[in-house]
DNA sequence: GGTGTGACAACAA
DNA sequence: TTTGTTGCCACAC
């Protein structure tokens, strides 16, 4: 990481994702002003401090997919998680038309700070 | 420094 | 729709 502050912006913006809503690696590395950094994003929750509460879970492929391996335990834990707050997974895979974070203006302009 | 590996994604076929 | 390719780059060897 060129500065140590990139992660602390992609866990900001993590923490922004709303229950019942899911956001993709990339939409996620976008709105922290990282395009075309989406593995960046899958290593920053990697990384991330347990304290900090993040909903990780609500971070999925951009095609709708769960990251983890079907059958692993993350996998199932994730897809738990999503359940318990009315995101609808069916065959494995989420509607991201129905489920996408969509931020408001609002929230753009005033959590993120550019 | 070279190489392979990712909680990824856009695009072509 | 699925599969392969290419772009991305931090990290472990």
């Amino acid at each position: 990481m060129k500065h140590p502050e990139t992660l602390e912006r992609l866990w900001k913006v993590i923490s922004l994702v709303p229950e019942g809503s899911v956001a993709s690696y990339g939409q996620i590395a976008d709105l922290a002003g990282l395009p075309g950094r989406a593995r960046l994003t899958a290593r920053a929750l990697a990384k991330a401090p347990q304290e900090l509460g993040l909903p990780w879970y609500r971070i999925i492929r951009s095609s709708g997919h769960i990251a983890f391996p079907i059958g692993s335990e993350n996998f199932a834990e994730q897809r738990a998680a999503l359940l318990n707050e009315g995101v609808i997974v069916k065959q494995n895979k989420i509607d991201m038309r129905q489920f996408k974070w969509q931020p408001t203006i609002e929230t753009l302009l005033f959590e993120l700070d550019y």
